[in-house]
DNA sequence: CCGGATCCAAGACGATACTG
DNA sequence: CAGTATCGTCTTGGATCCGG
């Protein structure tokens, strides 16, 4: 028995759960997630830049992916939670990992795009 | 000295790196190349349903950011070949994490889906 | 407090044809 | 073989305002 999946693959259905994996925002919520459950507003804060609109779609998408859960308590003004799931805390760990890796090769990054730059200018 | 870099800053720097990884190609790229220099036809083959345009853009960000090389071959007919450089074999690690997490979690996430298209039903 | 509704802009992505 | 050129589409995401 080989691979039952394989993202290379045009239709293979690994691919949708990466499209939803990579939207742009999925990476920050997950992470925002990391140390327990958070309210809209506290996300939102946490978040910075993110619109209501956006975040409120984000959360959607997880939560119909299994991978957030969404606790409403009956309270007036409203209180809703959002928490991973297992599910999505078994998302996180690769996810944290990306994160780590944006924030910590941030100089080796901009040395390249340097570099890159001065190459070009080389060549005029 | 706390952390240089957090992407839920809005303008912090992280956040430009993190938007060129999730860049839809990216990871598929990035590990299409986990086993070695491949050259461009090799690319497009393995990395089904991408067109030549895309996989150039692709291939040049990568390029643009140091996370890829690209040597060319003084020959007839034209010989390229594309290959990590150390900075992105060390993106490779997380990378391949997301890839295996997404084929691993298939049927969680169809299951998942399922189950909250049938919760919409009930509602109705 | 937690969103929903609406409108709009950008750019990512795709299809196709062509070339050194 | 390894791309370019062109064009069109279409999804994301952003801004703003409103409502339970």
């Amino acid at each position: 028995m080989g691979k039952a999946y394989n993202v290379m693959a045009a239709t293979c259905p690994s691919r949708t759960v990466l499209h939803r994996i990579g939207a742009r925002w999925t990476v920050f919520v997950v992470n925002a997630l990391d140390d327990g459950p958070r309210r809209f507003t506290d996300l939102k804060a946490h978040i910075q830049g993110i619109t209501p609109k956006v975040l409120t779609e984000t959360l959607r998408s997880l939560e119909a992916d299994g991978l957030i859960s969404r606790h409403e308590y009956a309270e007036n003004p409203p209180h809703v939670e959002y928490a991973l799931t297992p599910l999505g805390r078994s998302l996180l760990v690769p996810l944290r990992a990306v994160r780590l890796w944006a924030e910590q090769h941030v100089p080796a990054i901009e040395a390249a795009r340097a570099r890159h730059e001065k190459d070009a200018d080389d060549e005029v």
